[in-house]
DNA sequence: AAGTGGTCTAGACCACCCG
DNA sequence: GGGTGGTCTAGACCACTTG
């Protein structure tokens, strides 16, 4: 009777802020381009800096946004592909790629890791890290995951930690037979070590990219491989076979 | 001199309340167990109840909580992994699979997919929706887009809207030689739409995967389809080739 | 009707970047 | 030092689910 709740459901502010926003980036805004600071765009739309917060949130974890504490919000140019799988099973670092050997060390895995691995925490392990960068801006972050065991037999230098002992863990790697690989993909949040590298805040979202190498009848080494969900489009592909893809 | 700044950097309370939070989880909860609500968690740990809300929007974006508006906070069940790409190059719909076709209509697919099909906004196409279920539960839902021109000389039978239309435009699609695919992954918003099938609210954090299927020189037909980021893990398996993975 | 998570407010202070 | 985004507070009301 009074009720005259005739509309169906009332959409949240922050959410017609976001379409707004999104509509006026389209139209309005050039990539790079800085928008105004938050409590002035707050104001112009008569909400709290929280809720119009809330939606450059999301505008942000689409890649329309970019924003940097000190600076401003800028809009952010479409992300970028990143290839993640080849046409063909390869060890890391065969390929002339943009991976960046960074460092390696001996270190006990994370529980998750030596699951995959199939090894106890104990079991001694290298690790080496390694960063991407696309366009001049690091886009991953991996931590590869190899026992000691696996690579039994062959000798790893005794060098100083950086990137020439990280070069030697890959070649090691690299002459056993690769039998088989497996990839999966799942949204985190940056670890603080990973955020750095990456050159975000800790607990900004990540794509996950868990790949499994198979050798000798064994699971020889995992990587895990920390992408930003913001700037990165990974692509999957044997792609496209007669040269369709223009533009 | 009176500086006594010897600590780096002050961990964010939410970040902190993160890790303990995380912790309790895995020692004190079990899967489907239910927290205490937002307001005894938040007076609990000290902090302002928005503070709290950012910690636990973090660990579902994790997937190690799933919320629920009017029921409460419940500890989630490790993530499911749901095969994306097969060894194989098929056509949607051909293997047996745990996809379920819904619905088809003809309509202007948006100017993203249009750019990826080549085709004019105003080149009718037809779209065939698809959800995909996994131990019970909605994990995806699939808008597929082929344009009409790419089903020329194939008929369509001029059935009511419905699953049985959705099969037939894919019965169509099967007929043409599958001559390579294409997939990438990214982050995205979930849109009302597509929320409502996932039974999340929109804007839920989503795995978006487009894949461009090709045939006959050209890109005949798009989808994209929309996981519940929470909730799975996208494996693209050539996988184990020995049976290693037990557990 | 009671209890839950979701939205929103108006304010404060802090960490960071730059000129 | 001044301006930016990031964190935090203490409240209020709303939408939804369940007994």
């Amino acid at each position: 009777m009074g009720t005259t709740q005739l509309e169906t459901a009332p959409e949240p502010k922050y959410w017609h802020l976001k379409t707004v926003l999104s509509d006026a980036l389209d139209s309005e805004f050039a990539v790079g381009e800085i928008l105004p600071n938050e409590r002035e765009l707050a104001a112009r739309f008569g909400v709290a800096r929280a809720t119009l917060r809330q939606a450059l949130e999301q505008l942000e974890l689409e890649g329309r946004l970019q924003r940097r504490r000190g600076v401003g919000t800028t809009v952010a140019p479409p992300r970028v592909g990143v290839a993640v799988a080849d046409a063909e099973h390869a060890w890391p670092g065969t390929t002339e790629d943009d991976w960046q050997p960074v460092d390696s060390a001996e270190a006990a895995p994370p529980a998750a890791v030596a699951l995959l691995l199939g090894t106890g925490r104990d079991e001694t392990t290298h690790t080496v890290r390694r960063t991407r960068s696309s366009h001049g801006r690091p886009v991953a972050t991996e931590l590869l995951y190899v026992p000691a065991s696996a690579l039994a037999g062959l000798d790893i230098p005794e060098t100083a930690p950086g990137p020439a002992r990280a070069r030697a863990v890959l070649r090691a790697l690299h002459r056993l037979p690769l039998e088989g690989q497996d990839r999966a993909v799942e949204l985190g949040s940056a670890r603080a070590d990973d955020a750095k590298q990456l050159d975000r805040l800790p607990g900004a979202p990540v794509l996950l990219v868990t790949t499994r190498y198979f050798a000798e009848g064994r699971t020889a080494a995992v990587a895990v491989a920390t992408y930003r969900a913001d700037t990165c489009r990974l692509t999957f592909g044997d792609g496209d076979p007669v040269g369709l893809l223009a533009s």
